[in-house]
DNA sequence: AGAATGCTTCGATGGAGACCGAACTATGCG
DNA sequence: CGCATAGTTCGGTCTCCATCGAAGCATTCT
């Protein structure tokens, strides 16, 4: 019987099909409005109200309010961070899956992970970015490296401004097990990504899949 | 309505109060038993024992038997890297501490992690073993540097056995939100310090104390 | 063998909360 | 203003499960 922060309330609040159902549609990085969610999550309008109420009341969500339309998105990286342990554990112990499937292989080669990429192909970048001192790198501390504004800034990125979130941050990927590259920067790749058509998010799931052409521009931009 | 790892079934053995304090109380590294659980629970034994078996089910428990005895400890360095995950959340956004407390601030110097030492000096140590090259890190990979052996039998730890656990692993830090040293390697460096009298755990708790000796003896084997 | 200890199983109880339909509030549109 | 859409609140039902006492196994001690 021993203090500490409440790790039982968080665990609950994650411990529901249906607002699991919701926090995984998030870890998709885009805020999604309360009918969306209930959807996802099988559930009737007042039922996902009810349990969006709690998960923001538990400090998991944030809310956008614009006109009558309420976006609800994950309150962080350190949540979505959570998340992903959670998904690891399950992954581990849960069912030894049938069949890995062709959506899981596209999950494990390249996925969004709340607000940026994840994946063999989003760790091999960080990898290499980080050799190649763009980067540079103290256990989960990410600095730019002196050539990194012009490198970025080359390929229409700009690392100047200063926001409050850190531009660069380690993020651990569930099934490569190793980090990839979190924060603005990590933010502002999988846009770069996506507004050149380098690859398309797959419709109803985490995965990214990348056009052939897509990839070579990508490796030739990243892993160069 | 989506597929994937039932992370709710996962979340929701953690988010029942009385096992959310079995499964920190197992933090702590050492197996305990179902009478011990119990008490630190607050629970009766029948429920205790309940709960056991739907944590077992779970995967997220090992059990051994001894006799009479039935020790039950975590089942692996992963399911304790959710726990410190939700930990984490659950102290991000929990009750803003009233005040940290001299206990609350022990433990961000010192504590045990599973079967190693984490916190503020964890971090540090980690951080000096990588920078003397005793070992040599990438990322989460850790491998011992040629100086290892000596270096770690100088001071009665044998890196030479080959156990199935690797002898090297990086684990998160909650509080610091770096890396410490885990693995057997972590697991024989906490043995050390205990067996050396250097600190000593605190009652009903995951803090490890250093007395001022101690502490400069650490500092000097493994800071020097 | 008999007693004691450690733990699990069984059965019954009670309470929490997930769920939905219906009513209500708020914003936008013509 | 009146209608439509988005969302929340309310009231009631129903299922699940945490809980404990009592009884049942298993192991060790004497």
């Amino acid at each position: 019987m021993r203090e500490g922060p409440d790790i039982a309330r968080i665990a609950s609040l994650v411990g529901d099909p249906a607002r699991a159902n919701m926090l995984n549609a998030l870890m998709g990085g885009t805020a999604l409005t309360a009918s969306e969610l209930a959807l996802e999550a099988g559930v009737s309008l007042p039922t996902a109200s009810s349990h969006l109420s709690k998960l923001m009341e538990g400090g998991l969500l944030t809310l956008a309010s614009q006109g009558r339309h309420r976006y609800y998105g994950l309150a962080g990286p350190q949540v979505a961070g959570m998340i992903e342990a959670i998904t690891g554990v399950a992954e581990a112990v849960g069912p030894k899956r049938v069949r890995p499937g062709p959506r899981d292989g596209a999950m494990r080669v390249a996925r969004v992970c709340y607000d940026h990429l994840a994946g063999e192909q989003a760790v091999a970048m960080l990898d290499r970015l980080v050799a190649r001192d763009i980067l540079l790198r103290n256990d989960n501390e990410i600095r730019l490296g002196p050539s990194a504004a012009s490198h970025f800034s080359a390929i229409g990125i700009d690392v100047g401004a200063k926001p409050r979130r850190p531009v660069c941050r380690a993020c651990l990927d569930w099934s490569v097990r190793r980090s990839h590259l979190a924060g603005t920067l990590g933010a502002a790749i999988l846009d770069k990504i996506l507004a050149e058509k380098w690859a398309r998010r797959e419709k109803d799931s985490r995965a990214v899949v990348f056009s052939p052409p897509g990839k070579q521009a990508f490796e030739r931009v990243f892993l160069g």
